[in-house]
DNA sequence: TATTGTTATACTCTATAACTATA
DNA sequence: TATAGTTATAGAGTATAACAATA
């Protein structure tokens, strides 16, 4: 049952109007939840991006370099030293697409799925004790509420920050 | 009444698990809703960060320089540059602390005031845009469970991006 | 002629360190 | 000695432009 604080309490003295818009709400608590997320993953050596990256290449999908860089709306140069970064880490595998020798094939590795598990669950724990705060049922609601304001903001669902 | 999709729908053929997580969709909803407010305050050649200080300001509160970086967590450096631009463009006036000459005794001029309210008011817009995919009764909703994922989360809900 | 991946380069932003004036 | 504000500078991160290979 959620009822109490609207709004988070302030400390004395401070009067800060813009916390209790929703907007506002919503948007702290996504980012902090990111930063929160980010820096587990830090701690992994890995950034959220190389996190996003890690899950695309997971599906079926064959995805060159340039088909990451427009779904997750990054610079194809950034994306040029990312998936070395990647590469280099033995998590990423770039072989020549045969049918357009311009391209990569890009391919996670056993490690590179490794590495997307672990890093899942450690944004799961964070997303958990981020969401704790209330209850089972209420997450639900939250989810559902999310996935309605999102429905129609394809595809910048996907981009990268 | 809140059903149907419980997350948004994805273009034919990509599958991206990432997205039904509700962490990952309040982190998103929070961006792109901070991103649009970013864009049109852009149009008023205002940041979010130069909207912070202005609704920072508007209280009865006399903030120096390093309260404002301390509250909104801003680099000390950045906030100068920032308080310069806002004294040049006419909306906040700098005068030396009586009791402690060291620091300044910012405040907003009446175009400071009137800036703020024109943001506010964009922002408010943009914000009401956002979340007219959801009925109204869901939007409190939204506000209510926010403010308990946010309740014990203070100081970070005012520190910037 | 256009596109993929790449490199080199320029630019923007932020943080670091050092200075001044006050305390 | 410590703090507020300031400046100059270095560093990280990103975007821009030009290039080679392929289509």
């Amino acid at each position: 049952m959620t009822q109490a604080t609207p709004t988070p309490a302030q400390p004395a003295g401070l009067d800060f109007p813009l916390v209790r818009r929703t907007g506002y709400l919503l948007n702290k608590a996504g980012s902090i939840l990111m930063e929160d997320a980010e820096r587990v993953l830090m701690a992994q050596g890995m950034r959220l991006r190389y996190f996003y990256v890690l899950a695309a290449l997971d599906g079926d999908l064959s995805l060159s370099q340039q088909d990451l860089s427009r779904l997750l709306h990054l610079d194809p140069t950034t994306m040029v030293a990312l998936i070395d970064e990647m590469e280099q880490a033995g998590h990423v595998e770039r072989r020549r697409n045969p049918s357009d020798r311009r391209r990569y094939i890009l391919s996670l590795t056993g490690d590179g799925r490794e590495a997307l598990e672990r890093a899942g669950s450690a944004v799961d724990a964070v997303e958990q004790d981020f969401l704790s705060a209330v209850p089972e049922k209420d997450r639900e609601r939250l989810r559902a509420l999310l996935g309605d304001l999102l429905a129609d903001r394809w595809p910048r669902v996907i981009a990268c920050e």
